[in-house]
DNA sequence: ACCGCTTCTTGATCTGTATCATGGCCGTGT
DNA sequence: ACACGGCCATGATACAGATCAAGAAGCGGT
C-alpha cells in the first residue's frame, strides 16, 4: 500500500475534520482557480452553503457515468478524474483529464444525464455543487453567472483545441502538447512544471490523443534519447521545455 | 448569377421590412429551434427588443474574426456559417458548420475575444445577440438563463462527438456521419433529410473532419459506387439511408 | 459565348502510425 | 518471497490516408 498523501493533503485541510460535508472554499488553496468569484464573504458563504463533499474516490472508482440522470458538476479537489465518453461499438474515447481546481460534469446540462462518464485516476477528493442550487443561486448572483458562463465557454475552446490537434498534428506535437498543458497547470497550482507523475496510463494518453499505447511509448522514447525529457514509467522530467515547446509549436 | 431564394425565405419574412432592425422572433420559422423560450409573450418581445438583425452576409464575408472583442453572439436566420480557428502555422481548422436555427460564437465568452473565427459559406441573414444583454435579461429569466447553459452544454457534447469522430473513426465514417449530421438537421428544419446542396467546399470538408480534399473526393466515389449516394457536385442526394447508417454506425 | 480560376476527381506512390508479436517490468495480493 | 496480471517498450510488417501529379468540370466575369 504506497502512501500518497500529498494528493489529499493538496486542497487546505478542513479546520474540523470530524464533519466531513463541512467545506471551506474561502480557505482553500484551490479557490482561487475553481470558482474564483469577487470575494465577497457573503457569497462565498450562500455558495459553500450548496457544495457537498463525500469521501475521497479511490482509484478506478466512477464518479458519474453516461446516461445517469444529471444533478451536480464537481470540482477537483485532490488526485485527478479522467472524462471519457463510449462509442456504440463498446470502445472508449478519453476527452479530458482533470487536475485539482478544475471543474467537469458541464456536459450533462444540455439533456439532464451525463453525456460522459468520469473516474477516479488515483485517490481523488472531489466536491460536488448542485447544478439546480448552482443555477437559482446564480440568478442572483452575476459574477456567478458570470463564470458560469466562462467556465462552460473554456470547455468548448478548450474541445477546440484538442479537436485541431487531432486533426492536424503528428504523434510528437500530440504528447509534446499534452505534457506542456499538465506542465502549465501543474504551474498554475504552484506545483514543479518541469517535474511531475502523470496520473493516466499509457492506454489513457493514446486514447485521448487519438494514437495507439504503442506510439505513446515510441514518442516518449524517442523525446528521451534526444534529451528533451527524462522519462521514467509515469515520472516525467521536462529537461529542455524550449525543445519540448518546439517540438508542439506546430499545434495551435 | 444563379438565383438562391430559397436560402433567404427559410426565415419567416418581416412583416414591414423597410425597417431592417426590426426583428421578429415570434413569427420566425426557426424559434422553436433557435431559442425556444416557454412561450410567453412578455418574455419574447424582451428578447427581441435586444436582438439585432444587420444585411446579409454574402458568400466568404466574415462574421466575427478570432481574437477580436466578443460582444454578441450569433443566430443563423438562413445561409450556413462556417466556424474555425487559426492554428499557429497559419493553417485552418473548420470546428464547426452552421444552420438555419443554430447559434455560434460562445466560445468568446471566456476570454472576452472570439476564440474562433466564423465565415458565411453563402449569403445568410444572421440575427446578432449582444450577449451582456442577454446575461442581464437571463438573470431575470430563469427560462433563458436555463437555456443559455444548455445551448452551451450541447455545444461541448457535441464538440465530444467530433473528438471521438476524428480520434475513432476512419474516412468513410467520418463522411457518412457527417452527412447524416446535415440529413437530421435538415429535417429539424422541415427540409429534406435525404437530398440536399452542401454550402461548403470539399476543402471545408476535408479539414472539418481531419482528412484532405482527395479522400473526401474518393469516399463521395465510393460511396456512389456502391449505391448509398448519389453526388453531383454539391448536391447529395441519400439513396440508402440504412447503409449510410450502417457505414457510420462505428461512430458513437 | 469564351476565358481563366478555382474546385473537384482520379491515379501512382510514399509514409506515419496501426497492428502484430514478444519480452521485460512493476505493483499487488497471497 | 513469489507468482500472477496489467502495464510498458521495442521490433517487424501492413495499411489507410497523405502527398504528388495531372486533367476535367464548374463558375464568375467580360
Amino acid at each position: 500500500m504506497s502512501m500518497r498523501l500529498q494528493d489529499v493533503s493538496e486542497a487546505a485541510p478542513l479546520r474540523s475534520c470530524t464533519h466531513e460535508y463541512k467545506v471551506n472554499c474561502e480557505t482553500c488553496r484551490l479557490s482561487r482557480i475553481c470558482l474564483p468569484l469577487a470575494i465577497n464573504h457573503q457569497d462565498l458563504e450562500q455558495l459553500e452553503s450548496i457544495i457537498q463533499r463525500s469521501k475521497p474516490l479511490q482509484r478506478n472508482e466512477l464518479l458519474y457515468h453516461e446516461g445517469t440522470p444529471f444533478q451536480s458538476i464537481y470540482a477537483v479537489r485532490s488526485g485527478a478524474v479522467k472524462g471519457y465518453r463510449t462509442t456504440s461499438d463498446g470502445r472508449e474515447q478519453v476527452t479530458g483529464f482533470y487536475f485539482p481546481g478544475e471543474i467537469l460534469g458541464m456536459d450533462g446540462i444540455s439533456n439532464n444525464s451525463h453525456a460522459s462518464s468520469a473516474r477516479a485516476l488515483e485517490t481523488s477528493a472531489i466536491c460536488a455543487i448542485p447544478f439546480d442550487s448552482l443555477e437559482r443561486l446564480s440568478a442572483s448572483m452575476p459574477s456567478l453567472q458570470r463564470h458560469l458562463f466562462q467556465l462552460m465557454s473554456r470547455e468548448i475552446t478548450d474541445d477546440q483545441l484538442l479537436i485541431t490537434l487531432l486533426s492536424k498534428n503528428s504523434a510528437d506535437e500530440r504528447v509534446a502538447t499534452l505534457l506542456l498543458s499538465i506542465a502549465n497547470r501543474n504551474a498554475r497550482r504552484n506545483l514543479s512544471a518541469s517535474q511531475f507523475r502523470l496520473p493516466m496510463s499509457r492506454v489513457d494518453i493514446g486514447n485521448y490523443l487519438g494514437l495507439t499505447v504503442e506510439t505513446i511509448s515510441r514518442v516518449f522514447s524517442r523525446m528521451q534519447k534526444t534529451g528533451m525529457l527524462r522519462v521514467d514509467n509515469k515520472e516525467i522530467e521536462i529537461l529542455d521545455q524550449e525543445a519540448l515547446q518546439q517540438a508542439a509549436n506546430l499545434a495551435a
